[in-house]
DNA sequence: CTGATCAGTAAGCAG
DNA sequence: CTGCTTACTGATCAG
């Protein structure tokens, strides 16, 4: 709907007691127990009785219906605002998740060039001994061995095959 | 409410048509555009179009409410529906997201391993060659897939327990 | 006028 | 009986 303006002017409905209103008024039949409505009660033909009966049951009826829409209300926007948070766990998630891949891609770049670096060492390790690792620690490269094992989901993995094993 | 057997019921209201049913049954009212029925009105008293025109108004407003409580229905349920869909979309880059953190751990060590193994030869000789590779280490270091063996000095480099290796 | 929505009312079920 | 939910109705608003 739109329009509010309507909600406001709804209850004029049926606001006339031109001349029954024998003991109780409206919102007393709500709110007294039936113990007490029949002690007032006391002095009327069962047929006022029954009829008093019956407003009180539409009245607290009325309340029912409210209540009811209230809580349909409420529970729309308890679901609503529910997908709202769990749009935003997405969304968080979504941007961990990016981070997360740049930083294993980064990683993986890394360790390749440790592993190509590495791996040169060892193929100088044998003889031409241009590094100045190599030159300062001989005998530590000299008989190294890498041996790097990659799991099996990665985009780019930086583990390639190896030469050495144990 | 939990009870649907009322709803087949519900419909059973006002169907007697004792003595007035003047030219048109009930959902004729429905169907017939104004213009029809104007026409098919033409031999009658005033009155009678007024009552038939306000029971026209009546089963049509029947109908709006109807699909008004229709859509209101639709409309949670696809929300939930929503709402599952978010919930599986969490679920599933939570554990993408585990698996990636999984993995940049294990990058991580094999990263720390190789860097210590490097720094070490570094430290051996005054050397710089690693540069840039060795210059930052990543915070995690637990189970790697690193495997350096040394076969002459020190055996200290250490090679820990993995889950598959060749 | 048509369609939609709100609040009130009654029917009907469940506790 | 009490409380809730649904279908129906009239009032109202927007198009």
């Amino acid at each position: 709907m739109t329009s509010d303006s309507r909600a406001s002017k709804a209850l004029k409905v049926k606001r006339e007691c031109g001349e029954n209103m024998p003991v109780l008024s409206d919102s007393d039949l709500m709110s007294l127990s039936v113990r007490e409505l029949n002690l007032l009660l006391r002095g009327l033909s069962r047929e006022d009785v029954q009829k008093l009966k019956q407003r009180r049951r539409t009245l607290k009826n009325r309340g029912y219906a409210a209540s009811c829409r209230v809580k349909r209300v409420s529970q729309r926007e308890a679901l609503e605002q529910q997908k709202k948070e769990l749009q935003r766990e997405v969304e968080r998630l979504g941007a961990e998740n990016a981070g997360m891949r740049r930083e294993l891609e980064g990683l993986g770049a890394r360790l390749a060039a440790l592993q190509r670096f590495a791996r040169s060492l060892e193929s100088e390790g044998a003889g031409a001994g241009g590094g100045t690792l190599l030159a300062t620690a001989p005998r530590l490269n000299t008989a190294s061995v890498i041996t790097i094992v990659k799991s099996p989901p990665q985009p780019q993995t930086a583990a390639r095959e190896q030469g050495g094993a144990s």
